[in-house]
DNA sequence: CTGAAAGCGCTTACAG
DNA sequence: CTGAAAGCGCTTACAG
């Protein structure tokens, strides 16, 4: 079973068309002038008679090119790594390319050892994205600096600079959420935040208290819960805020955890919106689905894999300048969750 | 940028040790009897200073074996394929395997292209589950009649005999929510159904009409109402069962319509499980992170992931029969959406 | 427009 | 225990 291989290779179409290789390779690979229109016909129609496909490894031995990336994500669980992951991938379809998914399920090692094996023939290029917690990016600068195709997603850290690298605006986008709030007429506003280790949480807080700063809001530290963005801690930061009491409205800074407070909410026999508006820092399939729909902010992951992917081309084709840095805009997506106060 | 290449070869350690290639190669790969002691650990150690790692792609043309399979899901959106697809990986990694993940968009033709490509030379296996609608086989049947190891999963159809295949218990699954519902004293049952161009679908309803046959209630076809898997159509769907009314429970056929059809219940001012009891066929995040949770049946999507991974590996090494099929059988997980009906 | 030849980096009988 | 040689399937100068 497992001794399948190539059936009908160039050689064997070459003889069936009494050419050479070199002719069948040329016709194959649209080599212009390479060969007469005649013998064209003749071979493309062996070809595909034969049912000839050709090998890749073959091919790759030589080319150095694989037509091969790999995504490393931290956890395919994440909707947002749905998006991203779905688009990139029909993106790099149309060139060609084949990708690997790699869970590295937020292990520092199993990352690491991802990238050093891959990198070396396996793929064109790399697609690396946060560990939602503090990580090291050591390897990541080896590979590149030897020239290898690197693409960063919510990375950050030392030395990266010199990296190709793209990002959500965290920072602005838990600050629409609270500008839309305030708009709304809330004053008293709690913010549920992520764990102290990922960087993105940490920048996602920093822009909850912008956007107090920005429409004059104080910042009260009793407003604030401490979850880690799983469902369960976003309940439990939404008890403790709820226990505590003296707000309108909470923020969630990612879907599950903004999920995790609904739930919280409903449990304590309280309404959304009427008793307390919900927004989300994330807007996936589980805040779009809660009843009522939650209003977020939407960090636009498929985009994202579509950038991700053209940078990524441009390296492996020596398109792009050493690096780049682009920042996704995040945009607000209305549901039913928040409610109007009156003054 | 993209001319990255292997800097060391077998060769550079064959001159720098003063052996052949073949030599090197023995040791590389632990041939036993290739070699002295001393040689290997000169070569060991040349290897290491030089950072020597090996070229995939050289040693698959020669081995046949690429140590990657592939795995197509119809959309990895869909909560049983990230569990199925992570515990899979995990699984594989463990046999040195790194693997493809293929969305086909639930498009037939995009399916078939990604078999033909893949089972040529790329990867040594495939992992194709089923499209959620009604699917052509015939690529399938092909490269499997070619010896090429594939396994199948949730895949129905003519001719299919022939190959390794899985399957959940869809016919079991909705006859255990049926008898759950029962056992809480629920009589009038009703049901959202999924397409009808999904065999599973066509299961889970037959599963439903046997659990009431079980249980002695009558089948009404006003109980019933047909969405198509997504979140939208439970939602309607349940709007019109809530018209028809005459009921106290309900099934959804999948997590989304389940989720979907809570919607519709809670907008109608209804609750749950006070007003209607509610079951899912299909647990998962979505189900998990509803207020109330929701009782559902499990597929232990993960398991069936290894499973799956532990039969390709066996074909691989040819160490399996022909053909194999299991079914994964199903679990109740209790929510806390369904009510105790009293006589 | 076409072919002979070398070679990508590795493995594998075969001979010694 | 070790090496020379062939070859996996393909591409690519080079010469004609």
């Amino acid at each position: 079973m497992g001794n399948y291989a190539n059936r009908v290779t160039i050689r064997d179409i070459a003889s069936a068309c009494e050419v050479s290789t070199a002719t069948v390779s040329r016709v194959l690979n649209h080599i212009p002038g390479g060969y007469s229109a005649e013998t064209e016909e003749r071979i493309r129609d062996t070809a595909e008679k034969l049912g000839y496909v050709p090998n890749r490894m073959a091919r790759s031995l030589i080319t150095r090119r694989t037509n091969l990336i790999a995504v490393l994500v931290p956890d395919i669980h994440y909707c947002f790594f749905q998006d991203f992951f779905v688009r990139l991938e029909q993106y790099l379809n149309g060139f060609g390319y084949r990708v690997l998914l790699c869970n590295t399920q937020e292990q520092q090692e199993l990352e690491e050892q991802y990238i050093r094996e891959l990198c070396n023939g396996l793929v064109d290029g790399l697609i690396v994205s946060t560990l939602n917690k503090d990580e090291s990016n050591e390897a990541l600068l080896d590979i590149s600096r030897k020239g290898f195709p690197v693409v960063l997603l919510e990375r950050y850290g030392e030395g990266l600079t010199e990296l190709c690298r793209l990002s959500v605006d965290n920072v602005g986008a838990a600050r629409v959420a609270v500008n839309h709030l305030y708009g709304e007429g809330h004053r008293r506003i709690a913010f549920i935040s992520g764990g102290e280790d990922a960087q993105n949480a940490r920048f996602r807080f920093e822009g909850y208290l912008e956007g107090l700063k920005d429409n004059g809001l104080e910042y009260d530290k009793e407003l604030v819960s401490d979850g880690n963005y799983s469902f369960e801690s976003g309940t439990s930061a939404m008890q403790k805020l709820l226990e505590r009491g003296g707000f309108t409205a909470v923020i969630g800074a990612n879907d599950l955890m903004t999920v995790g407070a609904c739930k919280a909410i409903t449990q304590k026999g309280l309404r959304i919106p009427d008793d307390i508006s919900v927004m989300g820092v994330d807007n996936t399939i589980l805040t779009r689905t809660q009843e009522p729909a939650i209003t977020a902010v939407d960090f636009c992951a498929a985009e994202l894999g579509e950038k991700a992917g053209s940078l990524l081309m441009k390296m492996i084709r020596d398109e792009l300048p050493e690096k780049e840095i682009y920042m996704q805009e995040p945009r607000l997506v209305p549901g039913h969750s928040v409610s109007k106060v009156h003054g």
